[in-house]
DNA sequence: AGCACGCCGACT
DNA sequence: GTCGGCGTGCTC
């Protein structure tokens, strides 16, 4: 009987693909394994077993595998299920979740290797120039890669003249495959077996006493060995007895030393005895027990607590339930959570069963947490993670905690899946039947309206940790203060004021500046004119820690013009204005204060903004400016104050989730005033006080809010009552995109009518060169969902086979919010 | 998505 | 004349 595997390539591609193997392998394959296969004319690319079966292929004659990479599934059932689900709701391939799921370094890099052909005797004279070249190389070197070829030759299209050698019987090609995944090995030394014995040792030592350096290593090793069980290190017997890799090498050639590697994981954790857990107070131990009491009929329950109000220690409390049921924990934050401080705080917990997995891990580091997952490893009890910890290999999940349950990050914009890890996280805990906590000090509209429709439980917690007050929060109307000239470049006085006296006071601040829509723009006083990107349609953002001029975009950057390129008028004006000009205006305010700013700018690289935190934390820093980056679950304790320079840029962002996200931002940043004994205060400044929302967020109303907002999502058809699908048109050339974008809307109408939204080009219309439209669908409550995306699918397929828009790029977004 | 094949302009 | 530009079609 003929024996067949389906696979999954990371590709793309909506189809699983068929290959050919052996009885032998198909006994021995389990779905779950990487083999690796040949795939189009030349390639070898890895792939994932999804099924074993008999069924021959009709309409094609199925490739052998080339190899078996794994001995036992390195992804679980569970997982193949969970992405099932994924390509499915977020209208994506396997192949895309697949290659979201799996760390980087299992998709094994395959290099075209080319060899000479021994067995065939060549004529130079039958050979062209570049041709000889490569023939000619072949004789200093057994094999040549492809990249070599290129600089040999000097030119950068190779392939025909290998292909021209191959037809000659010249060369031999090959695939060479290799796994990237590497073992973290540390050299470990130990005395030759030859001289374990008392006698033995004493007379290598009087063979070494005319070499005295090598006498002091070995004396170094022994008394090293005396105090620790441990083995030793050749970096650590180095450095004790002040010597050199040499002589530790000759050493080891005399066979006096052995050298042997031991494997080590790449991100350790070495701290002390776990602490014991917190006592809950009243209100968190209230809010713990009905999350619990909840739990028994709710499969999710969302836990709306203040900001301050201690949500962590319930978390830990359940996290800590979990454990002694022997189960594992997923707990999500956003990205930008994923300080040391919840690292610290957990591990001081839970030790060394913590471990953290995010997208600054390199790939090696990342195989090295799926494994500890994937076998429950005591080191991975708890996961503390980002985004993609979702896709993690979990054995048996116990509960999920997804933090700061609000967060815009937990959703994928690019590339394809596009998954919102709380929601995927949901299905996760469902597959695994356990629970889902969500929390929120300002929970998203969707997660309330699913309590309010009785889907998820709902616990609440009103008082802050230690009975703090919640801070006083004031709305400062900058368009009066401008009146009456009471401003100070971006600041007004009544800013001011609270910032004098909490710096004397010795307090710390936070100045908040959206960062969205509002940098600082350059343009020309007599004509209007500003500099523009030449790939994207928008205008050049000043950068002046580098004048430089930037592309938020495309990252396209150029100096600082001196002169309008337009009408070179050398008066240029700067509009708007971002964190860099807080910065130097508070600079400028308070010169003797250390001010810090904390943005996109300044946390680059792994540990920029840990360096930050840390310097703010530690009191180097009286005041910091930042974005949104500053809200995210930071526990600053002298914090007094907190500024927000301009409310108005984010409430005028144009998206139906403006108001809703402006409210959460401002009650976020608010929060991060006085959490300790002393009552913080907040200053808002505004051209508009009397907008509702910062009337909700200075009374602190979140339910008023929430029902404002429904009101209007009801009315103007948006999430949470209807749901989106945004499809996003792309192509190089303006007309195909307005063409393509017009059809598509157009078979759109004719299934959902006025349900379709658009085509419209978006606030930046072109990026990268590319231009781009968007099309909403809007999806009513009693709509199915999956007859909706069944529908768009087809639209999509018969889109794709009109020959004019073969080349248009079509991105499907589902719940784009 | 990649990658090969194939057809057309611009230069060693 | 070749080089390499990118439109088109296919991948078990």
């Amino acid at each position: 009987m003929p024996y067949f595997i389906d696979v999954i390539l990371p590709i793309p591609l909506p189809k699983l693909f068929t290959y050919s193997v052996t009885e032998a392998e198909a006994d021995f394959l389990k779905s779950g394994m990487r083999v690796s296969v040949p795939f189009g004319k030349s390639k070898i690319y890895t792939a994932l077993v999804y099924s074993i079966h008999n069924n021959e292929p009709l309409i094609y004659e199925a490739k052998v595998i080339h190899q078996i990479l794994d001995e036992t599934p390195v992804i679980t059932q569970m997982q193949l299920n969970h992405w099932q689900w994924i390509a499915e709701y977020y209208m994506c391939t396997l192949g895309d979740v697949m290659r979201a799921a799996i760390p980087n370094a299992f998709i094994l890099e395959s290099e075209t290797v080319i060899s000479r052909n021994t067995s065939k005797i060549i004529n130079d004279e039958d050979l062209k120039d570049d041709e000889f070249l490569i023939y000619d190389a072949l004789h200093h070197q057994s094999s040549l890669k492809i990249q070599e070829i290129v600089s040999i030759l000097d030119k950068k299209n190779v392939l025909p003249v290998i292909k021209r050698l191959i037809d000659k019987e010249v060369v031999t090609v090959e695939e060479e495959v290799y796994e990237k995944y590497k073992p973290k090995l540390v050299r470990y030394v130990k005395l030759g077996t030859n001289y374990s014995s008392e006698i033995k040792l004493q007379e290598l030592l009087e063979e070494l006493s005319r070499a005295p350096k090598q006498r002091e290593v070995v004396l170094t090793l022994f008394s090293m060995s005396a105090q620790t069980k441990k083995p030793i290190k050749v970096s650590e017997l180095t450095k004790k007895s002040d010597t050199s890799a040499a002589i530790i090498k000759s050493l080891i050639d005399k066979n006096i030393l052995e050298e042997y590697h031991l494997q080590i994981d790449r991100i350790q954790y070495s701290g002390e005895e776990n602490n014991p857990i917190k006592i809950l107070n009243e209100p968190q131990f209230k809010a713990y027990h009905e999350i619990q009491e909840s739990f028994k009929t709710n499969q999710i329950t969302l836990l709306h607590g203040v900001t301050s109000s201690g949500k962590t220690e319930i978390y830990v409390k359940l996290i800590e339930e979990v454990l002694k049921e022997g189960k594992q924990v997923l707990y999500l934050v956003p990205e930008i959570a994923l300080t040391t401080q919840l690292v610290n705080r957990l591990q001081d917990y839970f030790g060394e069963k913590v471990v953290v997995f995010h997208s600054k891990y390199s790939s090696q580091e990342r195989v090295e947490v799926w494994n500890h997952v994937l076998e429950n490893s005591s080191k991975a009890q708890v996961i503390l993670g980002a985004r993609s910890s979702v896709l993690l290999p979990f054995y048996n999940l116990g509960i999920v905690i997804v933090d700061e349950e609000h967060e815009a990050s937990y959703k994928q914009f690019d590339p394809a899946p596009r998954y919102h890890a709380r929601d995927t996280a949901i299905v996760l805990a469902h597959l695994f039947q356990c629970k889902t906590l969500l929390g929120s000090a300002t929970p998203s509209l969707e997660s309330y309206y699913n309590t309010k429709q009785n889907k998820y439980g709902l616990v609440e917690l009103h008082t802050r940790y230690n009975n703090v007050l919640m801070p006083e929060i004031e709305l400062v109307d900058v368009k009066d203060k401008h009146k009456r000239k009471r401003m100070t470049g971006h600041f007004s006085d009544r800013l001011i004021e609270e910032m004098t006296e909490t710096l004397k006071a010795g307090h710390q601040i936070i100045l908040f500046q959206n960062r969205r829509g509002f940098s600082p723009i350059i343009e020309c006083i007599t004509c209007g004119h500003a500099p523009q990107c030449p790939n994207c349609d928008v205008s050049l953002t000043y950068h002046q820690y580098k004048d430089q001029l930037r592309c938020h975009y495309c990252g396209y950057y150029s100096v600082m013009i001196k002169a309008c390129e337009a009408c070179g008028c050398i008066d240029l004006d700067n509009k708007g204005f971002g964190t860099e000009q807080v910065e130097e205006e508070v600079k400028d305010l308070f010169p003797d204060s250390k001010v810090a700013r904390m943005d996109l700018d300044t946390t680059r690289g792994k540990y920029g903004y840990e360096k930050i935190i840390t310097a703010f934390e530690q009191q180097e820093v009286d005041i910091l400016v930042g974005t949104q980056m500053l809200t995210k679950g930071l526990d600053f304790r002298h914090v007094k104050l907190v500024g927000i320079m301009n409310a108005d840029n984010m409430l005028n962002f144009p998206d139906f989730r403006a108001h809703e996200r402006s409210f959460q931002l401002m009650l976020q940043v608010s929060g991060r005033a006085g959490r300790t004994e002393e009552r913080g205060k907040v200053l808002i400044q505004t051209y508009n006080p009397y907008h509702n929302i910062l009337q909700q967020v200075s009374t602190n109303s979140y339910v008023e809010m929430y029902k404002e907002q429904l009101e209007e999502r009801r009315n103007f058809k948006y999430p949470p009552v209807y749901r989106l699908i945004k499809i996003t048109i792309k192509h190089r050339d303006y007309n195909k995109v307005n063409q393509g974008a017009d059809w598509y809307a157009k078979s759109l109408r004719i299934i959902f009518k006025t349900d379709v939204l658009g085509p419209e080009f978006p606030p930046v219309s072109r990026i990268r060169n590319q231009y781009i439209k968007h099309i909403l669908v809007k999806i009513p409550p009693k709509q199915s969902v999956s007859k909706t995306k069944e529908a768009i699918i087809k639209i999509n397929n018969s889109f794709s086979t009109v020959k004019d828009f073969r080349a248009v790029r079509v991105i499907l977004n589902v719940d784009n919010y």
